[in-house]
DNA sequence: TGCTCATTCAACCAATTAGTTGAACGCATA
DNA sequence: TATGCGTTCAACTAATTGGTTGAATGAGCA
């Protein structure tokens, strides 16, 4: 069960789009610390960085190989902030069927 | 079609808890900036500069009333949010279909 | 007109963030 | 053991954040 206090830190890492990125990489398999950081124009050091924030958020988890850091994503916290956008579908879904409604009825004029 | 930019505002505007619940008060109906300030312990200031970030990340939308600005939910953006996390649920749901395997397989011992 | 109420603006502050550089750590291997 | 590679740590910087206070705007009303 998610506190507040996780989502906070959810939300916050997925608010960057390195974070991001480094997450869809994740999501298609296990991967080094320099492997994630390949694409980016910024130190490993930075790149670590944002690791710990994703790790933080318990977005990710490491798996010692050597003397590399497998990193693998770890979808449950991603569930939580889908679980919480959930509550709002309702919302939308309204708004999407009273737009429909409207455009028939402009249909209907026409 | 929401942009990489518009994901940073939406996650940024949905990582702060006060944000998170104006935007649960605003989606059951109008209402005036000072009637979401009231349960928060902060100053209209405050409120008003966080009403600012969920309207630049286009989850809320302003009417004027009078000397009144009544809030509105934009479910639109927040369905921005979901969609990418949608991308997501097929690692979830894969884990949560390995669990299930796991235990079905502890049964079997047992 | 002048008063009051709702809201925002401007200036400021402390804490956090995202990035850098350079040193340090841990592990493999010659 | 020494060397090199992958990664993190420490210290620093610039920009951003979330909050405050007090003044300003703007609409409705006596």
């Amino acid at each position: 069960m998610q506190t507040g206090h996780d989502l906070n830190r959810i939300f916050h890492a997925l608010s960057d789009p390195t974070r991001r990125e480094i997450l869809r990489k994740v999501a298609t398999g296990e991967h080094s610390v320099s492997v994630l950081a390949e694409p980016h124009k910024l130190t490993l050091a930075a790149v670590s960085k944002h690791l710990k924030v994703l790790e933080a958020a318990d977005l990710i988890s490491r798996r010692k190989a050597g003397s590399f850091q497998m990193i693998t994503l770890n979808p449950e916290a991603l569930k939580s902030a889908d679980q919480w956008l959930r509550y709002y579908q309702q919302f939308w879904s309204k708004q999407l069927a009273a737009l429909k409604d409207l455009l028939e009825k402009k249909e209907d004029k026409s």
